[in-house]
DNA sequence: TCCTAAGCGAGACGGTACGTCTTGTCTTCCA
DNA sequence: TGGAAGACAAGACGTACCGTCTCGCTTAGGA
């Protein structure tokens, strides 16, 4: 059950893990790079960006960024990759602690929360990597390995865990979207915390949004 | 309620409105745009698609793109009010129609089964507009004005109904986004039809994936 | 000897001519724009003209302007053609008047002093059609009429008399645009009058500059 | 008396000259512009060229145009200072020779008929930058050098030397004109050679047309 | 008096060139 | 060898004019 974490870390260093030292020059120089896009994606959104922007703000040269990533888009997925990394580590349990799938659910958010400005610019805006699409598909692995255990507890067959799973993930992000857009205004509710979203979506997994199956409009 | 109908329809046709006539052939070339940039986004997505592309699919100048939309982003806003309004007219009921819900949720996996190859380009590669924001907020509308109406056989108070809205359109988004993508490889489980996956939605709406309140792994 | 002033109301009214009356509106409409030219090119040199600007001087439409000339240079053309015949009425002799040639070289400047604005943007940027060209075509004209009526009294051979014609107008041609250009500086000789000009002009063509054969600089 | 030379040579490698070495590359580089652009000018005329027709010419990007020239116009004086600095290095005598005026105006028209083609396409149509001006302050400088060392000697006062210079030049200007208009035509004059055409202009500037001053026409 | 042809305005359209921006490659130096 | 600097090709962008066209309005002059 660790192959998640595993196939993250390799997809992080990707090809960077292949020479295993890699002069740490290499390596100061590519977190520079990813730092950069990620100030300035939270700052003005990542289709705005170029590649000179990124390297100015890194200070290095922008033949350099050629030097390490062949795209915009490459640097984009390798830091998403960093992302969920610690996204991942923030949410499962250290080994030998118990930690109920509730409790997950509320880390979640609270991970979000931490780094709430980024994630705003990623929903909102998405480039061609769409990491709404990369997140989506993270929380559909979770949630797989969620239901492939607890099988036979659930009203879904086994068979459609994957489906399952993308209508957690698709929701998970619909609430998280929500959460970060919706304004604090005076005379409204109060905006959840972390700790109440992560409640809420669990008992929307559980138990659905109530009994409409009697529904007549119209 | 009949509000969203109408938005949309203005903002399809927009300030053309305003001059009702509008000149035919105006109304001829603003099409002849929106059917170009939606094939093409069917055949290389919308990022790769360049206003050349689209005025020469047009057969059209290139020149005359710029009269009519001031980016390839305002064109496709445009287009996809049209998709929209499409999609309302298929799934709500005609007038003096009873359609309860289920069967609502089932027209709206129909109407993406029509248009399949757009919708798959759409959600996968999602320029700077996201389509995906624009279909859930739609979505989200959509429901808020179901627990308005329902508001009490729910049991979710109809204060947090946008939030309720979100996971329905959050899943509901990852559903589509799962059914366009699967394959039907032999050996696996089809498939589900369109009115299977209306129904299913449906139940994880009402009922949930099933009571996993005391799960404990790991 | 009168072909010179024939050759030019015929080329100003053109084909115009051929059409005998030719609606009055027509003929205002066409003043209009030839004065919106010339107004322009005072203003901001014929260059920087686009036709919107010349049908906006007008209060005429832009593809009115196509209903009466091709180009901006047809429209050039013919202004200055009228220009011409203006300078050509004013420097040459009344019927039974007797006019030396030193008066007519005075005229010349003065009918320049009259046009100052439209000859000075003129003479600085030249279009595509080159009024320089022009105007010494016209001068090289002038000149090789007089020295053929007076062969024999010069020292050039008739021959040679369109080159001589050529010295005479380039040699005008600068000094108009020394003359136009030159500013009336204080603690500076001040600017000539048009007559001091015109007198100046008829000596330097008839004695030249001085003797300067035996000069050995350097 | 050098300052003239100087000063085009400083006018020709402008900028240029400021960082020394300034890459070979970029040497070449602006050195295929100029060429192309010259070769074009005597082909089309300079206004029918697009700076795409001067790239491809030079077989260059068009971006690399304006890495070193704002505008067409700004080529186009880079090359006539070029072409000035050729005129003048035939001209003026080497240090030591004795070269007296006659000689020069005749090493004028020999600098000319070696690069006839350019000079007629040059002379006709002239664009925004009038090469005409160019060459006649150029003769102005020239002259007025001329008539500074001589002084006295002249019937011009000093006073008016620049207005003199003028009248030269423009003499040279027309006379010029008019040698690279005219044919060759079998029964006409043969057109004079570099050495008449010097001779010529050296006598009317010193001694003029002829004296005409009692001409009574009309 | 009507009515019919012409002048004219408005503006959609295709086309060409412009000057700018970004990308990715390459070459040359420097540490 | 990693990195800086920067020339260069390629190509899309949005803008500005151009010249053509179609559509109606108005305004005479001839029936």
């Amino acid at each position: 059950m660790e192959t998640l974490k595993e196939n993250l870390e390799e997809k992080i260093t990707g090809k960077e893990a292949t020479t295993p030292p890699l002069d740490r020059r290499v390596q100061r120089t590519r977190q520079l790079l990813r730092d950069a896009l990620f100030q300035l994606i939270a700052e003005q959104g990542y289709e705005a960006i170029s590649i000179q922007d990124i390297t100015e703000r890194a200070n290095l040269g922008r033949t350099t960024f050629y030097l390490h990533y062949q795209d915009k888009e490459e640097l984009l997925k390798a830091s998403l990759r960093a992302l969920l990394l610690e996204l991942h580590a923030q949410v499962e349990p250290i080994p030998g602690e118990i930690c109920p799938y509730h409790i997950r659910c509320i880390r979640i958010f609270e991970h979000v929360a931490r780094r709430q400005p980024l994630y705003r610019a990623l929903l909102k805006e998405t480039g061609p990597v769409n990491i709404g699409n990369m997140l989506r598909d993270y929380f559909a692995e979770l949630f797989q390995r969620y239901i492939l255990e607890r099988q036979g507890a659930l009203c879904v067959t086994v068979e459609r865990s994957d489906l399952v799973a993308a209508h957690a993930a698709g929701s998970l992000f619909g609430l998280i979207s929500w959460w970060l857009t919706a304004e604090d205004a005076p005379g409204k509710n109060p905006r959840p915390t972390a700790a109440e979203m992560g409640q809420l979506y669990f008992r929307l997994m559980s138990q659905g949004a109530g009994d409409i199956s009697q529904a007549t409009p119209n």
